[in-house]
DNA sequence: GCGACGCCTTGATATAGGTCAACCGGATGA
DNA sequence: TCATCCGGTTGACCTATATCAAGGCGTCGC
């Protein structure tokens, strides 16, 4: 399986390859390896060596921890065009969460080794990363609080709100792309805590359900309430 | 008020600094401020625009964020040794964060400007600090799932053995450096379940509570219950 | 077509933890 | 010295959410 052009350009779009030149891209796309995953199949395991890291061209990853119980904790989602596991690169260790995709997905392993080499050699890549890796403890230290501060019902509508498509303010629908227990997990609820929920704005008119695809009657509403 | 040959010392054994030649320390330093704090004296507030990362040569920092009700949580504790708001640099814009003493701190401030010029003529630097940014993620992940997947006390039992001093097996006690309800904030849950779950843990024999020491009479035990 | 399974929903119940209120003891300050 | 305040503790109560159990509705393979 190899990469088309439509996929180098899909990749050189990522923040993380846009700042290299022409040679330097060609030689991360030697090192590079196209992977096909069927649904549910995973890519990683918690402390397997850190090797890779990957750049998904059409799916979803799912990044995702467990309890000690077995229990398990979806701490992120990964879509098209997205990056993950380049903060584990830096460590020079081993992943600290499991990945596995949750749909038919295709992506690209970066080798970890060659692109640390490269990174020692061009300081404008590296402050990108640092900016990038910045960007992302800001989003984690949203997620502490939201988890921390915010009830499981207003965590909900935050997580319907970030998926309404930007700018548009007439659009107010949503198509949930993952399960609704996967959801729940990623916003540490219950999927019947997450059903409870919605059916509790659907009672409220705020909301309408149908299967996976959500209509927000009232975005403004819905905002104050979180 | 200035730095003193002991503060330099210091600061070179901060991770930040420890990468940079002479003429380059002395160019940061140059650009360094050393600044007093009173106890719960703020130092900057969530979306002051960021100007300075910090280094606390003594006392102690809180980070915290305020919800909408005014509540507070506070996100992390920094102590004499460590840098802070070294992320919020990156991103080139404000701080996400509350930052304020909870006793009489001294610490420094270093110009982001100045220093980001700095990284971008030295790679290894660079490398330096995305790893060191890899490690406060990961950090942040376990945070992440300690808060969504772990219970108040098994929380508290987390906190009370991190901070045993490292290596000494023996040495099983620890001594609460910031008042409770800070501690109660930082993990989570009210100043009320912070006092149950420790007389709880009283009355199973497994700890010992005298003001702020608590000495751990099982060790191996509370590690087994988290 | 039919059973099995997975996903979602709904109801009943249990429980962790939050909230409110009272109280204690030490520190502070008039 | 006494009043006050603050941090912590304890009790009574309540609410949000988890847990357990059952049932509905698609989808899939046979």
């Amino acid at each position: 399986m190899n990469l088309d052009p439509a996929d180098i350009q899909h990749l050189k779009d990522g923040y993380l390859l846009a700042a290299l030149s022409a040679s330097e891209l060609e030689g991360v796309l030697v090192h590079a390896r196209v992977r096909t995953l069927i649904p549910g199949e995973p890519l990683f395991d918690q402390g397997d060596p850190c090797t890779d890291f990957f750049f998904v061209l059409t799916g979803t990853i799912k990044l995702c921890r467990m309890a000690p119980s077995g229990e398990e904790k979806v701490m992120d989602l990964i879509r098209s065009g997205y990056f993950f596991a380049e903060a584990a690169m830096f460590m020079n260790g081993c992943y600290p969460i499991n990945a596995c995709s949750i749909e038919a997905t295709r992506l690209v392993a970066l080798d970890s080794r060659h692109f640390i080499g490269l990174v020692k050699n061009n300081a404008d890549l590296c402050l990108r990363l640092l900016s990038k890796m910045s960007q992302r403890m800001h989003g984690m230290i949203n997620e502490i609080d939201r988890l921390s501060l915010h009830s499981g019902a207003q965590r909900v509508i935050g997580y319907l709100l970030e998926q309404l498509p930007g700018g548009d303010a007439a659009a107010s629908s949503v198509r949930l792309s993952v399960p609704k227990h996967v959801i729940a997990s990623r916003l540490g609820i219950q999927p019947e805590t997450l059903s409870r929920v919605l059916a509790k704005l659907r009672g409220q008119q705020l909301i309408e359900v149908h299967d996976d695809m959500i209509v927000l009657n009232d975005v403004d509403a819905l905002r104050r309430l979180c």
